[in-house]
DNA sequence: GACCGTAGTTGAACACGTTCAAGAAGGTGG
DNA sequence: CCACCTTCTTGAACGTGTTCAACTACGGTC
């Protein structure tokens, strides 16, 4: 309901210090007093919603962050307290959307064992979870993809979520009733994954109508792969599985 | 005007085509409507040496537009005349090392017949000739990444370079004894060079000393790919070939 | 030779992300 | 009440990529 951060572009200057007494003002969502520590967790909290909200309305790269500093009746520097850099606003999109696909695929895996309707399911929902931030997500893709960025999938610091949308595609092999070799059995979450980061990749560069294209290539791979999986127990295969098994271990072993 | 070119000197600055009127040296295949003003080549070429040395030399990020141009000899904005940002003047090391693969790509498949070998030596070939910018590489894949930038290898701006790069593969396909189905001979250069765009994701990943770990993904994934193109041909395999060109098929259609 | 049009060139100016020294707020211990 | 420390906040300032109106040089035309 107060909703200060709506007021547009003139006045949010004169507003130094937000809540000098408190007043129960900022109980807003917590119940009780914390710690003295809730102070800063709350600017924290406005400047990222001030931000994402932005970055959804304006787009990323026209979103300055002086724009989100006003916005947010803060200044430019404090926003700088909080987080170390424009890019790192963008971590609160991406475990927000890594949540949701999360809860979306769990409605998917309580409904269906096929496997492959498993996999199907989960793909779309996690395109369903992105599609509304599809060009903004584009632009934000850029920054993830520098090795060194935080953002990058593969990065130290994005290891929590990465376990954890992994764990997603491990629920799909373990619930479903496919039958595989143990050790591929293993290794398979590990490899859905990686081919959901390709569909990912293929996703951001859609441009076709509602990224239809990338529905296709989900409803196409899907098929693909779970007659792959099931081939993978075939006598003439065996060879060729445990090359590509041993092949990532290789890759995978040191640094 | 003084000792200008403080280190721009040596090889850069007196190149072709100094002379402007005589003989009609540039004959850019158009013709007739382009008055013949090669005059400003020369200035292109400047700033395009100069450029390319300092990101070697310090990095991209770390070269500033101020500092290629005080090298060049030049105002800021005419660097801005002739290219039209930071970003475009990457093309031209991009160009480079796309020739540079193309000829150390040549060497091997005068040399070899065998299918995997050609392969593995284009492959090993393509990271030779980035091995000396790999730690440059990183932050100008970064731009590279967004979809929207002419340099991404997906855009129409690189679809001439695309092209001769997947003419390299088609070569390693056609100069080979192997033996394929015919729909999949078609698709297979594609296919390949797809996959060394795989590679080459890996590789600006690859923070191993000498980015051996790439090196080990291509050894181990040559023997596989020859493999399963050998059994491409086997029966029970037929329909999965079917379904992954279909895939291929669909999935490229409109936009 | 005078004139004009355009390719080429300039550097100040702009908006941006980011940094930093300075200070305010608010608690803690005396 | 007073110092004192930590946490939080500020806004000017820096260096960056990029733009732009003005200017120069030069070939073509009369």
């Amino acid at each position: 309901m107060t909703d200060v951060t709506t007021a547009a572009d003139d006045d949010a200057a004169d507003q130094p210090t937000a809540a000098p007494d408190a007043a129960g003002a900022d109980a807003t969502a917590s119940g009780e007093e914390k710690p003295r520590r809730a102070r800063g967790e709350q600017t924290r909290q406005l400047i990222l919603e001030t931000a994402l909200r932005l970055f959804r309305e304006r787009g990323y790269a026209e979103t300055t962050m002086r724009a989100v500093a006003k916005e947010a009746g803060v200044a430019v520097g404090n926003a700088y307290y909080y987080f170390d850099s424009k890019e790192h606003l963008i971590q609160g999109f991406y475990d927000r959307n890594q949540q949701a696909h999360r809860l979306a695929a769990q409605a998917v895996l309580d409904a269906e064992k096929d496997f492959a309707a498993r996999l199907r399911g989960v793909l779309h929902a996690g395109i369903d979870v992105n599609q509304p931030y599809h060009s903004f997500a584009a632009t934000f893709f850029k920054t993830a993809a520098e090795p060194s960025s935080p953002l990058s999938p593969f990065s130290r610091e994005s290891s929590a979520a990465r376990e954890a949308a992994i764990a997603i595609f491990r629920d799909v092999v373990e619930g479903s009733g496919a039958k595989l070799d143990p050790e591929l059995r293993r290794e398979l979450p590990e490899l859905l994954w990686l081919g959901w980061m390709g569909v990912v990749l293929f996703w951001v560069y859609d441009h076709s109508p509602e990224q239809r294209r990338t529905r296709r290539l989900i409803d196409g791979a899907v098929p693909l792969i779970d007659r792959l999986v099931a081939l993978s127990r075939l006598r003439v295969l065996r060879p060729a599985l445990r090359q590509v098994l041993a092949l990532i271990d290789t890759v995978r072993s040191d640094d």
